[in-house]
DNA sequence: CACGCACCACCGATTACTTCA
DNA sequence: AGTGAAGTAATCGGTGGTGCG
C-alpha cells in the first residue's frame, strides 16, 4: 500500500480458498492434470502447495481522461512483484505473459479434445458445448488483459498453448472481456451523467432564484441601494461553463471579461470519471458503499 | 491509380449454458 | 428440488482495414 493513494485494489489470484467443488473437479482430473505438467516439464498447483497472487494495483488520477487510459502507464504502476507460497512472501517476480512463474492447470483438457474431435469431424448440427474455464485460465488471461486488451496473433497463439486452449478461445474471451469493459465504463457514464444532471438541476434553481431577486431589486424604489458597493456591482460570479466574470451594473448594465478562475466544484464534477481495474473517480470513490 | 475481391480482426447483439441465491 | 437472475463462453452478421491481382 502506497501513502500518497487513498486507496490500493488489491486482486486475489490464486488457489487457497478452493472450493470443495473446484477440488473435487480437481480430482477428478488428476491424471490429465499430472500428464500436462510432466508434459510441459513444470511443477504446478499441487493441491498441498497452494498459490496467492497479490496484486497490488495504486489508482491513477482521476483526471484521467476517458480517452487517454495508457495501458503502459497501468503496467508500470501494476505490481505484481509480491505472491505468497505457502505462507511465505516471494519478492522479485514480474507477471507477464511470458514470466509467469507458474504453469495454469486446465480443467478441460478432455474436453478441448472432444470439442477438438467436433470440430474436425465437422460435425456442428448438435447443441454447442459451453466451456467454462478454470478460475487460473480466468486468472492468466485476466492478467493478460491489463497488459494488453488486444492481442497480436503471437501473442493469441502463445496464450492458447500456455493454457491449453484454443486460439479461438482465447480471442473470444478478449472479445468478450472488452465487451464486459465498455459496459461496465458506460454504467459508470450513466452514474456520472446523473449527477451531472442533478448538479446543473442545482445550479438552475439557485441561479433561477438569483434572477428573481435581482428582478426584485430593480423594481424596488432607489434608497434600496444605499448598501451597494460606491463602484455600483450588485454581483460578481464566475460563470462554470467559460470562466468569465459577470458583473451586473444597475440598472440593468451587464459587462463580462475573461479570467483564470480557480475550478468550481462544478467544473470538479464535470472530469469525467474513468472506469477500469485502476482508476475511480474522486466523487465515486466516497460512496459509502465503497470497501473504505 | 482505381477497382473488386478475399481475408482478417473486431464489434454489437444474441444465444446457450452454468452458477448461485 | 425447482426457479429466476446474473455471468459468461460461443455464435452470428456486419464493418473496416489490408494485401493482391
Amino acid at each position: 500500500k502506497r501513502e500518497d493513494h487513498e486507496l490500493v485494489l488489491e486482486l486475489g489470484v490464486g488457489t487457497v480458498k478452493r472450493t470443495e467443488q473446484d477440488n473435487q473437479k480437481t480430482q477428478q482430473q488428476p491424471e490429465e492434470d499430472a500428464h500436462n505438467q510432466e508434459e510441459d516439464g513444470e511443477a504446478c498447483f499441487h493441491s498441498e502447495s497452494p498459490v496467492e497472487l497479490s496484486l497490488g494495483c495504486p489508482l491513477l488520477p482521476a483526471s484521467a481522461g476517458i480517452g487517454s487510459l495508457n495501458s503502459e502507464e497501468c503496467r508500470r504502476e501494476f505490481d505484481v512483484s509480491t505472491f505468497v507460497v505457502d505462507g511465505d512472501t516471494v519478492q522479485g517476480r514480474s507477471l507477464s505473459t511470458s514470466s509467469l512463474p507458474m504453469e495454469v492447470p486446465v480443467r478441460q483438457a478432455a474436453d478441448q479434445e472432444a470439442a477438438e474431435d467436433e470440430e474436425n469431424s465437422g460435425v456442428g448440427g448438435g447443441a454447442r458445448k459451453k466451456l467454462r474455464l478454470s478460475k487460473e485460465q480466468s486468472a492468466f488471461l485476466e492478467d493478460s488483459f491489463k497488459e494488453h486488451s488486444t492481442l497480436t496473433p503471437k501473442q493469441k497463439s502463445d496464450l492458447a498453448k500456455r493454457l491449453n486452449l484454443r486460439a479461438r478461445q482465447v480471442e473470444v474471451w478478449f472479445q468478450n472481456r472488452r465487451a464486459r469493459t465498455k459496459l461496465k465504463q458506460t454504467e459508470v457514464d450513466c452514474e456520472y451523467l446523473k449527477r451531472c444532471c442533478e448538479t446543473l438541476a442545482q445550479e438552475n434553481r439557485r441561479l433561477q432564484r438569483e434572477v428573481a431577486e435581482l428582478r426584485a431589486l430593480r423594481t424596488a424604489p432607489y434608497p434600496f441601494y444605499g448598501h451597494l458597493p460606491a463602484s455600483g456591482f450588485s454581483t460578481a460570479r464566475v460563470c462554470p461553463c467559460d470562466n468569465k466574470v459577470i458583473t451586473a451594473h444597475h440598472p440593468g448594465i451587464t459587462t463580462s471579461s475573461t479570467v483564470v478562475a480557480p475550478p468550481s466544484p462544478v467544473s470538479t464534477l464535470f472530469a469525467r470519471p474513468q472506469f477500469g481495474p485502476f482508476t475511480v473517480h474522486p466523487v465515486l470513490r466516497r460512496q459509502p458503499s465503497a470497501t473504505s
